[in-house]
DNA sequence: TGAAGGATTTGT
DNA sequence: CAAATCCTTCAC
């Protein structure tokens, strides 16, 4: 697996969501445990965006996003879920791409759960860091090999051939109109068409 | 110190 | 459509 290096993320984040579509998520558990999903919906907050929670100023929250590119952003919403994040731009600018849905390459290791959720484990940003163990305590980290997250680029042989939907993101209340989710065309684990 | 609201998900 | 559930931010 060819990981992703930290320059790579150093760009806007309306340039790199979309880039990371067919991409590779890979999550090492504590106990070495290895899981893998390829990236099928992201969307972009950008610096200038109202609805992109470092839009105003520099918090203990969203400190991570003004630093440099290639870090995890992980927070927590609504009482009960966590969010996924990958931090853009060059340091000072606070940025990121929200990961929501991944296919997942390794099927569940209880066949049952496979059975009855199929491949939408991991379709909406809440229910994949629900099912990667993905909570606060993975922020701030950077995203290489080694580490309990990183990214890889999709094997040659097995890029397969895809379309991309651009359209507008979800759940805001601001900055809705913005064209900066994407997703692959077709993927039944897209969280919503 | 308190109130409002949130980059979600699920079930009614 | 509303509940679940709690953290963060902003106003006073």
């Amino acid at each position: 697996m060819q990981a992703i290096e930290q320059p790579w993320f150093a760009r806007s984040p309306e340039a790199v969501a979309p880039d990371l579509i067919g991409c590779l998520l890979v999550r090492q558990g504590a106990d070495g445990t290895l899981w893998r999903g390829q990236i099928v919906e992201t969307e972009a907050y950008g610096a200038d965006d109202p609805a992109c929670h470092a839009y105003r100023k520099q918090t203990p929250r969203n400190a991570v996003m003004f630093g440099p590119a290639g870090f995890s952003y992980v927070y927590f919403i609504y009482g009960m879920y966590h969010c996924f994040n990958i931090v853009t731009e060059q340091e000072g600018r606070g940025s990121a791409v929200l990961i929501r849905a991944l296919a997942l390459l390794d099927p569940p290791a209880d066949p049952a759960l496979s059975l009855k959720a199929g491949d939408r484990l991991a379709a909406g940003p809440g229910k994949l860091c629900r099912y990667l163990d993905i909570d606060r305590r993975l922020n701030g980290l950077p995203l290489a090999p080694g580490q309990p997250l990183w990214l890889a680029h999709p094997p040659p042989e097995d890029g397969q051939p895809f379309s991309l939907v651009q359209t507008t993101r979800i759940g805001l209340s601001q900055g809705a109109e913005r064209p900066w989710r994407w997703y692959m065309k077709d993927s039944p684990a897209v969280s919503k068409r």
